[in-house]
DNA sequence: GCGTCAAACCTAGGGGCTCTAGGTTTCAAC
DNA sequence: GTTGAAACCTAGAGCCCCTAGGTTTGACGC
């Protein structure tokens, strides 16, 4: 009989596109066992068991994630980068959905050790943010005000929670607008109470 | 023997509580069956099957969490019912992470009819946002950044993604100031090109 | 060409989960 | 007390995860 020629990398790049179609958490071994032809258990020759492959996945997806990134803002500054950042950011959510849904598990320390992905992807949000001259207790909260609107707003995109006919990407855009100005006059919305 | 007494609403009182304590993608018939001390069959005469369950427990966060947020923003207006706003919707993701969960499945037109609670949620993010006398348009694209910051923050700190030192209570109250100065100041940042 | 050995793949089977079919027990109302 | 519906049960099929242990393939040295 033919053998499939697999490897622990292969595994992990079709289990990787089984995701983005299925949905990461509808990601099975007996599911990609299938679409590779082969039996369950010949998989656990490549890897470890369902949560190795899923932290596999996610590392796979954080290191393209941040490639994706970095591509994307290099060569720009201020609002140049943010809305280049931004586009990336959604276009990856937005194409592929399994991936991104991977990249927001919590990995264990010993995956964790593996990748600099994630490490790589806050350096590139703090040195957005950098243009807009905030100090590092500000910066904090503006890498959280941009992670919460992006992941948010993708998250309800990809899920289908905008019903109203205005158009998405418009309201993306708009949005990274409004987030531009608010970081732009970062201290003017400083209220004391 | 002694028997549960179960009915339909227990069960999905039941599974709520434990999809808030195992996470609602952990939440399955087995697991409630056991918590209730009854065989798994026995669910099955009050809830169709595991989908139906799982669409009854966000029928009924849905309802919850509109009613935490009517209750929120009841008597207060401006920025002080976004604050309240923002305050309310944090605390349910963070008190009922599996109810939150919840909230976000795409119900089918059938359990969509059993409720209002999706559209009251809507109509009290617009409400809150007359205060700000936008037209429709920029109306639904602030309800969007709202959504789009609220969901992601909280999705976000509640799977522990947030790992500066940096308080987390501190930098949410800080991005809804950044917010009410956005969308107090919202024509100032559309930007035409 | 032939043995060797590791990697790749397999069968068999246990345990958990979902769900159906069909039977039994409880309880309230007559 | 009988009756009928609701609540609950056992038994079992099908799918999934995973392990144990065996077989096949293919590259490499002789």
């Amino acid at each position: 009989m033919a053998r499939a020629g697999l490897s622990t990398e292969k595994v992990v790049a079709a289990a990787a596109d089984l995701a983005d179609e299925a949905g990461f958490d509808h990601l099975t071994v007996s599911g990609l066992a299938r679409r590779l032809d082969v039996r369950d258990a010949s998989l656990y020759s490549h890897v470890r068991n369902l949560a190795d492959l899923r932290a596999r996945v996610a590392v796979l997806a954080i290191g393209e994630f941040a490639d994706r990134i970095a591509a994307a803002v290099a060569g720009r500054a201020g609002k140049d980068a943010l809305a280049a950042f931004a586009a990336a950011y959604r276009s990856f959510a937005v194409d592929h959905p399994g991936r991104y849904a991977a990249t927001r598990t919590q990995l264990d320390p010993e995956m964790l050790a593996s990748t600099d992905a994630p490490a790589r992807t806050i350096a590139l949000t703090r040195a957005l943010l950098r243009a807009y001259g905030l100090d590092e207790i500000d910066e904090t909260d503006a890498v959280r005000l941009l992670r919460g609107f992006f992941h948010g707003f993708a998250d309800l995109e990809v899920n289908g929670a905008f019903l109203h006919g205005r158009d998405v990407s418009a309201s993306w855009d708009r949005a990274v607008d409004a987030l531009h100005f608010t970081l732009t006059n970062w201290h003017l919305s400083k209220e004391e109470q």
